[in-house]
DNA sequence: ATGGTGGGCCACCCA
């Protein structure tokens, strides 16, 4: 069997349907993963993802800001929610496909990562801290352990960190700047290690290929400039990783009609 | 060195 999956950090659910409803028609994704969804549970907009196809939907939002979502045509089962560092904020959503008639489950989790804020000093900056103790505490987490330890499962989302030298734009003017700078790529890293996942994207586009996901809404002409970061992304697990055929960055995306700074990334496995 | 834009939501929080 062969699933797509899909993950995007849309900025506002609710305002992006029409960009969605468009990017599913060209893509047609199995399974979508979204961040940032700025949406309450029951003011989600269920009906419309089920006119799109997706009538599986699981949830974990908030009033305001953060807040993840995972909309499926497959069902699934054994949706979880964890909440990191003491902290209530939506961030993380678990899905288990394994009541889905596969022969073997396939868990998804999506995730999004604190962006850590401006200054990249823990002991002045509070968001940096969390950042840094919240990929800790996934590194410690079951999602990695049971990745290491043979689980089929992709981890997936907005980890808010650009690992690489060609994830970024200029590593050298980067080296000081939030979502690249070492201490949080070391952090990022061992978490990666934690699962021996594998970095799905770069796989199929190595470096030192530039590769990117997200282009800020402050550059006038992002396309032209195209100083992007790959800040979202798809791993999967040791036991998954031979299953991926393809994958590609929807880059269109961004230069749609009123646009997420984000643009979706997806990836085909067969099981 | 700074400021640029775009979300949610109603005073500023956040990216």
């Amino acid at each position: 069997m062969q699933f797509t999956v899909a993950t995007w950090n849309v900025n506002s659910v609710r305002l992006r349907l029409p960009l969605i409803e468009r990017f599913v028609t060209l893509r047609a994704p199995d399974i979508l993963c979204l961040q940032e969804t700025k949406c309450p549970d029951d003011r989600f907009p269920r009906a419309d993802f089920a006119r799109l196809g997706y009538e599986h939907v699981a949830l974990h939002g908030q009033k305001g800001w953060h807040g993840v979502a995972i909309a499926s045509r497959i069902p699934f089962a054994d949706v979880t929610r964890e909440h990191f560092c003491g902290r209530n904020d939506a961030r993380h959503l678990t899905v288990n496909f394994a009541a889905a008639g596969l022969a073997v489950p396939v868990t998804i989790h999506n995730f999004y990562i604190p962006s850590g804020g401006d200054e990249p000093d823990p002991a002045t900056n509070d968001k940096f801290a969390h950042k840094l103790a919240f990929l800790d505490e996934l590194a410690a987490s079951a999602a990695c352990r049971d990745a290491a330890a043979g689980a089929r499962s992709l981890l997936v989302g907005d980890l808010n960190v650009a690992p690489l030298e060609h994830d970024v734009w200029s590593h050298r003017q980067l080296l000081d700047v939030v979502s690249h700078t070492p201490v949080e790529v070391e952090k990022l890293t061992a978490m990666q290690r934690a699962g021996a996942w594998i970095d799905v994207m770069r796989r199929f586009i190595p470096e030192p290929e530039k590769l990117f996901t997200w282009w800020s809404y402050r550059s006038p002409d992002w396309a032209r400039a195209d100083k992007g970061r790959r800040l979202d992304h798809i791993w999967a697990s040791p036991a998954l990783a031979g299953a991926a055929r393809e994958m590609s960055v929807f880059r269109d995306a961004r230069g749609w009609e009123r646009p997420s700074d984000h643009v979706p990334v997806v990836a085909t496995f067969e099981l």
